[in-house]
DNA sequence: TATTACATGTCGACC
DNA sequence: GGTCGACGTGTAATA
């Protein structure tokens, strides 16, 4: 990784125009080649920047400034010229292992499916990421009826997955082998707009406690 | 910007929880006090994060070792445990005046404001950022017959786009003065799920290419 | 403060 | 390679 310190003004040109007036700023080039320009504040998210695989050329410009153009095969190009540099220092890393991740939708959807009856007692899974041809929905599964019920698993619960139920819902009505569809918004918390939402469409809410969920043992989980 | 090249763990508790096990990174710490931990490869995103406002600790742990504990008002926790610094420099920076930007949605709606018959033919301008009690629809229009054509502009069309056209003609169909509301979802490129639904929902879709229409001369521009 | 829509979003999964 | 949905999304504008 090298990283250099640098009064430098900065053009990009590709999937929009942008231009940074000259200022002292990070430039940092990691080993894949990707570069990004940090100003001193504003979270984590660089300036300016160009994602691997590109190509960076150094070049001198017309009055002596060294000047970095990074390009890549899909027309976008960044071009820092350097003013001044204040330190330029490289380091090797090495690989890194990598983030270990855990309690992302993915397992609450997958524990969720080993269990249907945390959401109702007499769910039956019929399938995971059940799909239509707007997207697959989280679980569909029947109840004690015989109706279907299209579940829609989120990490929070807001707006936006009401709406996303709605909509599959609406393709599974189209079915006549499926009809009639009732609705479940399962998150383990649920904001109370999404709530009103939920309510408006018909839809049942639940709110799953996802430690819980997880300290089930596994001669607890019925498998599918 | 404070910016330390060591072997570290790190361990996040907040929205989620992750680990990073023992390897060599770069810690950077802003002037507003955002720290972010970057490996050597993965594009701009660090590995784990804080966002400021935030808390910074500095203390040893039993064996000696630096660590540091950040922490915010929302319940998040960052801890790095340093297992050996090998770099740990300071840069002053300054503010910086910030990115200029060109060419992002706004300027799609400006020019198809200018050039609503790229739209449809018989298209005439109302106004842009047509006010209602959720939001502001981006053109509002009426066609040859005088009928009202609400126009919802994207860079990328999408479903949510959709989904943002459909509440917009909602709340115009309750205005007798305006209904009926026809719906067009424009965009430089539209998702076939997102054609779909629109279809569905009885919306056009219109997929319009930024160049050309940018590409039009003053001259052909008809100003409103 | 809370909600909404945008982002050069990025990223992974799947087709 | 394209599409789609999740993300510790972040971020700005707005009410």
């Amino acid at each position: 990784m090298r990283l250099v310190i640098a009064r430098c003004t900065v053009d990009y040109e590709g999937r929009l125009t942008a231009r940074l007036p000259s200022a002292v700023r990070l430039v940092m080039v990691k080993a894949d080649g990707c570069v990004a320009i940090h100003a001193d504040g504003g979270a984590y998210k660089p300036l300016n920047w160009m994602v691997a695989p590109n190509i960076l050329v150094e070049a001198r410009d017309d009055d002596g400034s060294p000047t970095w153009t990074v390009s890549n095969g899909k027309g976008e190009r960044l071009v820092i010229r350097f003013d001044e540099v204040l330190s330029d220092s490289s380091h090797e890393l090495g690989t890194d292992p990598g983030l270990e991740k855990d309690g992302v939708e993915a397992e609450l959807q997958a524990l969720l499916a080993a269990r249907p009856d945390v959401i109702g007692d007499d769910l039956v899974l019929v399938r995971r990421e059940y799909p239509t041809d707007i997207g697959p929905i989280d679980l569909l599964c029947r109840d004690g009826s015989g109706a279907t019920v299209a579940i829609e698993v989120k990490r929070r619960g807001e707006i936006d997955g009401v709406e996303q139920l709605t909509r599959y819902i609406a393709r599974l009505e189209l079915d006549p082998g499926l009809r009639p569809v009732r609705g479940v918004f399962v998150a383990q918390s649920i904001t109370p707009q999404a709530k009103v939402l939920a309510g408006d469409r018909g839809f049942r809410c639940v709110e799953i406690d996802y430690e819980v969920l997880k300290g089930m043992r596994p001669e607890d989980l019925r498998l599918f």
